[in-house]
DNA sequence: CGCTTCACG
DNA sequence: GACGTACGTGAAGCGA
């Protein structure tokens, strides 16, 4: 298989040797018969080194043309039907074993070979169904296990190798194990029964006595038939006596030779790998010498094993983005002939079989609203392989027609209740991965239903871990990126503007396109992608932080929070009045009526009109500049009532078109609640965003604005609790530079702010003049920043020059947090990228720009990142946790909100206590037991009717 | 659709 | 010494 031009597997190879894996009864034996072994993150590995050797050595020292590895899908077999104590007094799995049957299938994956199990029947059954298959069409058989029970295979053409012994396993063997040919293994074990798996046998009789009587009597009929011949009184007694129970015993210990299988032997062909893969997985679980054997072997033979299809590709097009060197692929074959629209039951029945063998399948829904909790499903697409993927419509309706007609009737497809229902085995299966792209907004709506999505990967997450800043990662922009594709787009479908309609109306040529691609694509991203995260060492970062965050984010986007629309009303007739008087008000003072709220306008009226101030001309664009501090500072300067004017009217006004007119459209109608939506791979330092609304960003500061937080209100009976990381960034700053005096500051609990203060003024922290330990707080925010004269200056209304010898006297103190910058500069500068505690990358392109604006700008932006960063893996670690932190504690506690540093919870008032207890330990045990932080993060909790009165 | 302003951490 | 700034977001309104 080394000719990278090998025919595909489905040109049918006639069958010579066909190898058959006995991947579960592989894993016990391994676990217990190597010695322990553990990756550098915990993770034991003894059973899969063991196996991946195993593979390895028998793709590359056999004869083997088709190979497979056979698993048990269930613990229920028909066996249970038969005799209910089967395997009964089974030990439970050891708690090391677990996590390796995973990696077991990742192992067979990453060799390109299938996996191959079914509901209802054992490994064994399998096997003995497909060693027949092979059989029949005269390809001899190898069964890779050690197990007993396979023995009564063994016969001309079958064979059994020991991965364990590494010796064969003939009639020889078999023999000198039961005493018996191995046709006669089953009526032994009739007999002599097996307490592992819990098999009655007789009482009494061992493998011998077992053995003699098969022997001496030819079989177990003959033998129970005969049993009033049997000389020993008490032996006799024994088996007339329990004849019954040897018969479901030998029903028991005989393997199924029929089983219905779904995959046929010629899926079996040995296909080759895509080297990259394997050695991703190799690498990922630190098997070193195995890796090094595996590469040396592929150097040697000079060319590689090729997944047929997937190569050889192009050289990749280098293209550079914002200063970073990307790969650009060149373009991928793709079209969209083979995409299939599934309107009856056998073709879903189908493409739910592939899926499930092809043991991952992406997955897309399609609905009428991008709003969740508005959303209705309209379709499903799948999509197993590349160039191929199926479209279920399961709520499109007909297309409205004007008074000429033109319309049309809803057009056929099966019914939702039944698509879900025979989707729901395979969205749930553990043994199938489902790939979605931002696969959270597909989980809530499968939620919606009852389904749990799971398990589950997500292109977007593993691109933003990859590549965070260096570009965005909506599909179509990764399908042109990677894959060279130019996906069809949402509007292409749906249309824009007055003629835009929603999914459900699109006709279904059109919606098969574009939802077979939607998944078509994300399937092909991930084969890109995936092996990714393994080679960058971005593992851990998408599978402890991102991935497992998205059912947590879902559900909180789900539950929404409550808003009093009344006060919202009330607030917003308020806040109108007045901004009416305001407004009356200024075009008094200007003489003149204008529009307050354009600049240009009011730019003009402050300083040409009026003249106040000494009239700055700002910006490129070269209109005058009227931000909230100049007015500010020329209300002070000019002594004329109008800028306080404006400002009050912008403020109000502001409160009143954002948070209360806005907010009360966005109540769903469904839910009476507003529902948020957190974009997950938005931001370059690893923080959640949120929009439609965006509730990271209600009023506070103010008294005003503050008004708005008491419209948030929990429901009845219910309490909200609002529990906030206290100074986590400054707290992160001290752990990361590693500032003994800072730590120290806060290992005693501390005023930073005062400490800061006396350190750099010299002045005592007793009776500190407020103004300041206000100037220290600013330099402390100042650092978290990135710190400059300028925008120090600009902060506190100081000079320049002030602001730098702040600066300096800040430096002098504490010399470490300046080499601390200049470290992380220089690691941006080398890398083009700086990473968090927990080993999030935060990429900075532009580091190196010849335009120092440019260039500092982002050499603060790196500063800032790992600060800012690991405060957002720090959270998101808690958030992930906490839903099982309640369930374990027996809350009824719902996350709702979360705010960078803050979490906002609903619980019913008798567990709100409780609750905020709970939230807090979890919050602030977050960063362990990855990270042990020397400095203590604390958070603090508020509880009461109402978002402003919580926090 | 870019710009400005301003709400939050 | 250039160059224009505090770090990270999203939404609304203006005006071309």
């Amino acid at each position: 298989m080394n000719n990278p031009a090998a025919p595909a597997p489905e040109a049918a190879v006639k069958p010579r040797h066909v190898y058959l894996v006995d991947g579960s009864g592989y894993i016990f034996r391994a676990y217990h018969a190597l010695p322990p072994l553990t990756r550098s993150d915990g993770t034991p590995t003894n059973a899969v080194l063991g196996f991946t050797n195993m593979l390895w050595k028998l793709l590359e020292e056999t004869d083997a043309d088709h190979v497979a590895v056979i698993f048990d899908a269930s613990r229920k077999t028909f066996r249970d039907e038969i005799y209910k104590e089967y395997k009964a007094n089974r030990t439970e799995t050891p708690e090391d074993l677990i996590p390796q049957f995973p990696l077991i299938r990742e192992a067979v994956k990453a060799f390109n070979l299938p996996c191959i199990e079914m509901e209802g029947y054992e490994a064994d059954d399998l096997i003995a169904t497909y060693a027949d298959h092979a059989v029949a069409e005269g390809a001899d058989v190898t069964i890779v296990s050690s197990d007993k029970d396979l023995m009564q295979l063994i016969r001309d053409g079958i064979k059994m190798w020991d991965p364990m012994k590494n010796r064969p396993i003939g009639a020889a063997e078999v023999q000198e194990k039961f005493g018996v040919s191995p046709d006669k293994v089953i009526d032994v074990q009739a007999l002599c029964g097996d307490s592992t798996d819990n098999v009655p046998g007789v009482r009494g009789i061992g493998v011998k006595t077992a053995a003699e009587l098969i022997n001496a009597y030819g079989s177990l009929e003959a033998l129970l038939e005969r049993a009033g011949e049997i000389k020993q009184p008490k032996r006799r007694e024994t088996l007339q006596e329990n004849a019954a129970l040897a018969r479901i015993s030998k029903q028991l210990v005989t393997l199924k030779h029929d089983v219905p299988v779904e995959q046929p032997l010629s899926g079996f062909a040995k296909r080759g790998f895509d080297p990259e893969t394997l050695f991703g997985f190799l690498r990922h679980n630190e098997f070193r010498t195995t890796l090094t054997r595996v590469q040396q072997k592929l150097a040697e033979r000079g060319g590689v094993q090729v997944v047929p299809g997937a190569a050889p590709r192009p050289a990749p097009v280098v293209k550079i983005i914002k200063n970073q060197v990307t790969e650009k692929a060149a373009p991928q074959a793709h079209n969209r002939e083979n995409y299939q629209l599934i309107t009856d039951e056998a073709a879903l029945a189908k493409c739910i079989a592939d899926a499930t063998y092809a043991r991952q399948v992406a997955f897309d829904t399609e609905t009428n609203s991008q709003q969740v909790a508005d959303a209705a499903l309209v379709g499903i697409s799948l999509s197993i392989a590349p160039n191929q993927g199926c479209y279920i419509p399961v709520g499109h309706s007909g297309i409205e027609g004007d008074l000429l007609g033109g319309g049309s009737a809803a057009p056929n497809q099966l019914p939702l209740a039944k698509v879900l229902a025979m989707l729901k085995p395979l969205l749930e299966d553990p043994a199938v991965l489902k790939i979605g792209h931002s696969i959270k907004f597909d989980v809530a709506i499968m939620a919606k239903h009852g389904i749990k999505l799971a398990p589950i990967d997500d292109t977007m997450l593993i691109s933003y871990v990859l590549e965070g800043a260096l570009h965005a990662h909506n599909l179509d922009e990764l399908a042109s990126l990677h894959l060279g594709i130019d996906t069809i787009k949402y509007a292409d479908v749906t249309g824009t503007g007055k003629a835009q309609v929603t999914f459900d109306k699109v006709p279904l040529d059109k919606a098969r396109d574009y939802a077979a691609e939607d998944a078509d694509v994300t399937l092909r991203l991930h084969h890109t992608l995936k092996p990714r995260l393994v080679t960058e060492r971005l593992s851990t970062v998408y599978e402890t932080i991102e991935r497992p965050l998205i059912p947590v984010v879902a559900a909180m986007e789900l539950a929404g929070i409550k808003v009093d629309i009344n006060e919202l009303k009330r607030l917003s007739n308020d806040f109108g009045g007045r901004c009416a008087e305001l407004e009356r008000e200024v075009h008094k003072l200007a003489g003149t009526e204008f529009n307050i709220g354009s600049p240009k306008q009011l730019g003009e009226i402050l300083f040409e009109k009026l003249k106040l101030g000494d009239g700055g001309k700002k910006g490129k664009t070269g209109a005058y500049s009227t931000g909230a501090d100049i007015l500010e500072e020329l209300a002070v300067t000019s002594g004329h009532p109008l800028p306080q004017k404006v400002l009050d009217w912008r403020q109000l006004s502001k409160l009143k078109s954002t948070y209360t007119d806005a907010l009360q459209t966005q109540i769903s109608p469904n839910t009476g609640r507003v529902h948020t939506s957190y974009a997950l791979a938005a931001t370059s330092t690893g923080r959640l965003s949120s929009n439609d609304p965006n509730l990271q960003n209600i009023p506070i500061r103010t008294e005003e604005g503050r008004k708005i937080r008491h419209a948030f209100v929990a429901e009845k009976g219910h309490k909200l609790i609002s529990v906030d990381y206290s100074q986590i960034e400054l707290r992160l700053a001290a752990e990361m530079a590693d500032i003994p005096a800072l730590k120290q500051a806060f290992q005693d609990n501390i005023d930073i702010h005062a400490l800061t203060a006396s350190q750099v003024f010299g002045v005592p922290v007793e009776g500190m003049d407020p103004m300041v330990r206000r100037r220290a707080k600013a330099i402390n925010f100042g650092i978290i920043y990135g710190i400059s004269p300028f925008g120090l200056a600009a902060q506190l209304g100081i000079p320049q020059a002030e602001a730098k010898a702040y600066i300096a006297a800040y430096f002098a103190r504490f010399p470490g947090i300046r080499d601390y910058m200049e470290r992380t500069k220089q690691i941006a500068r080398e890398q083009g990228y700086v990473t968090t505690l927990f080993g999030r990358r935060c990429h900075v392109p532009g580091i190196n720009d010849k335009n120092p604006a440019r260039k500092s700008f982002m050499e603060r932006a790196a500063i800032n990142a790992p600060l800012q960063g690991t405060a957002a893996d720090i959270i998101k670690r808690a958030m992930v946790r906490m839903p099982e932190a309640f369930a374990k504690a027996k809350l009824d506690a719902r996350m709702l909100l979360q705010v960078h540093d803050e979490l906002v919870f609903e619980a019913p008032e008798a567990q709100a206590e409780e609750t905020a207890d709970l939230a807090r330990k979890v919050m602030e045990g977050a960063a362990l037991p990855a990270r042990q932080i020397s400095v203590p993060l604390i958070a603090e909790a508020g509880i009461a009717d109402n978002w402003a009165e919580a926090h």
